[in-house]
DNA sequence: GCTTGACCTTGCCGCAGCGTCAACGTTTCT
DNA sequence: AGAAACGTTGACGCTGCGGCAAGGTCAAGC
């Protein structure tokens, strides 16, 4: 047999078969005399067997490591692994296609299409005019959503629960326009200190302590320094001095 | 920000970050006097957005595509056919699940571990003894199991009932053992007619349907040509008279 | 004898999505 | 002043082959 008869009978190209002896998986057969490759039946054998392993999904690596242990139970123990490997594949996949329906679902309603359902919600309830700081709330919500780590989402959403929910829709339109006036003010100024206690009021207990919590992780108060770093240093200053407020509360 | 800070932000390598700018997925930002990237907050964003879609499962190049065709029905249909893509795997994984699980039953069972535990039972029907024929049969069947195409499948097995039914099995040791007797015999032998008249005997009506079906293919009857090639001269006529004689039947 | 076409040979590039050096400059802390 | 921890570009590595290049070989038909 030439290996192009070889790769037709087990049904693969014979780039695959050439591989496999370059990979080792399959011994290279006695040679004519013009060079060609000649194998016998045995061949076909092994091929179609290390077929059958990589449709199962076996690496082939796996399947020469299989092969060379001669049928022991280094084959049970993979095929168990990789039954294990395959099933949280399928959780995973599972996992993916809920949030794309969820995501699909979102976009039906409304432009804010790449966030949750819950986060749409939110956003919804933020005043959309020229306020400068609401597009700030925005994109700090956005990336909280996107890429905080689940453990301290919860803490940093509550740090934009006053201006978000339903019915503080308008207060948090005040204290929105109330952030946009300090843009130009520096950092003592009286109304800082004033609109920091305001928001720190706003907050319940129970978000208090999850806040508090979060900023003890080092990377949690980095990413609050990071985030804020862009704003006026007196919208800055607001931030900190809430967050003073938030943990003597906590 | 600097790269770093941004990557921690997102929960990213800057590795990562590099390869976007790379691919176009992600602007490059401005650069500091120094040469290092001077990230903004609105970077973040679009770089946490980037991260979901590609959690979901779509590949760099559409992800560029959904944010360049900003926010239309774009993104739908990609989400849309990723989720069709999604079940497909689903199901592909399904089915190597439920093969392995057969895999590892059969393990359980015997030593013919590799093959299909319907294909393990004919085999273990298989006189195991010295016949160099029944060495051939076994390559054969566990050719036809792991890579014949299933329509041809029957058809092929199909030569090999009358070897292993289990009420057959001495008749097939018989048969077996008359094969081997003409390894060195020449085709015109008188044996080489009874042997495949024999043979030919004991294959069912609905079973010779079925080979004579997958011989008009022309692949399957090389398939036969090429697996019986390495045997002697005499074996080979046996085989061909008796396909022969089936085909006068069918 | 010559061409044509279907085989075969080795060898190298390409793919997706980064990880991982290498070889070097910058900033920051001590 | 030196070390640690950043940043820069660039190039190779991984999987499982597909595809191409640049030939050599062989059977059939003119």
């Amino acid at each position: 047999m030439r290996i192009g008869e070889l790769a037709a009978l087990v049904g693969v190209s014979t780039r695959t078969v050439r591989h496999y002896h370059h990979q080792g998986l399959l011994p290279e057969p006695a040679r004519r005399l013009n060079g060609y490759r000649e194998y016998e039946l045995r061949d076909a054998v092994v091929l179609a067997r290390i077929r059958r392993l990589t449709e199962l999904g076996l690496s082939l690596d796996e399947i020469r490591d299989v092969l060379a242990d001669d049928e022991g139970r280094e084959l049970r123990d993979v095929l168990l692994e990789l039954d294990a490997d395959l099933a949280r594949q399928q959780a995973e996949i599972t996992t993916r296609r809920d949030r794309l329906a969820a995501l699909l679902a979102a976009t039906d309603l409304g432009p804010d299409s790449a966030m949750s359902p819950a986060l749409a919600e939110v956003l919804g309830g933020l005043p959309a005019g020229g306020s400068r700081f609401a597009a700030f709330d925005r994109q700090v919500l956005g990336l909280i959503e996107a890429a905080a780590e689940p453990a301290h989402r919860d803490g940093f959403t509550a740090l934009f629960r006053p201006l978000t929910e339903p019915d503080a829709v308008r207060r948090g339109h005040a204290l929105n326009a109330r952030m946009d006036e300090l843009a130009d003010a520096t950092p003592d100024d009286p109304r800082v200190a004033a609109l920091a206690a305001d928001l720190a009021a706003h907050l319940p207990d129970e978000m208090v302590t999850a806040l508090v919590d979060s900023l003890d992780d080092p990377d949690s108060s980095h990413w609050l320094e990071v985030t804020s770093r862009e704003l006026p240093p007196a919208q800055q200053a607001v931030i900190r001095s809430m967050v003073e407020l938030l943990k003597e509360r906590g």
